[in-house]
DNA sequence: GCCAACGTTGGC
DNA sequence: GCCAACGTTGGC
């Protein structure tokens, strides 16, 4: 059975759109610095699994697109890449490198965004982690029954 | 730009 | 192992 998450993303640094202008509308999801986030990509990500890509930190936060898992964890090179944006020189020394990503391919836009105030307004939306108060993890698990909600209000029916 | 919430670090 | 200080996230 599949599962269902969100992906958080900053649109200045790459948004849904670059997602899909990627070579085979695929990226790797590099950068994640949390280990609750690692552990979600580590251990419960399959191939296969749908994402709701959300753009944060941005004038109108939104879910704007649909992805999919396409490769299972794997290390995070960039880690260990001196002058990358994501080493961590800490794990060099250590010599030991912590920390996973996954592949996702762009899927579907959804035909308007689904605004944060539009999923405050959504009643069966309002236990969704992604509103709760100061949560900053970068991927959150999402019901099935949420990600469906917000393909509804995002224009697509399923 | 502000600031609350959170995670991490490091002194003790 | 506690906890204050600090850095980061991200909504507003």
């Amino acid at each position: 059975m599949a599962k269902y998450w969100i992906m958080k993303t900053e649109p200045d640094v790459f948004s849904f759109d670059d997602l899909k202008k990627s070579p085979r509308k695929t990226t790797c999801w590099e950068g994640v610095r949390n280990y609750q986030a690692r552990n979600f990509m580590r251990d419960e990500m399959k191939k296969g699994d749908l994402v709701l890509v959300y753009h944060s930190n941005t004038k109108e936060p939104a879910a704007v697109g649909i992805a999919e898992i396409v490769k299972e964890g794997y290390p995070d090179s960039h880690a260990f890449e001196k002058g990358n944006k994501y080493f961590d020189a800490k794990a060099l020394k250590r010599g030991v490198n912590p920390w996973i990503m996954v592949d996702i391919k762009a899927k579907e836009d959804l035909k308007k965004p689904v605004t944060r105030p539009m999923m405050m307004e959504e009643k069966s939306l309002k236990d969704m982690q992604l509103l709760a108060r100061g949560n900053r993890l970068s991927i959150l698990p999402v019901t099935e029954k949420e990600f469906k909600t917000i393909c509804r209000l995002g224009g697509l029916s399923d």
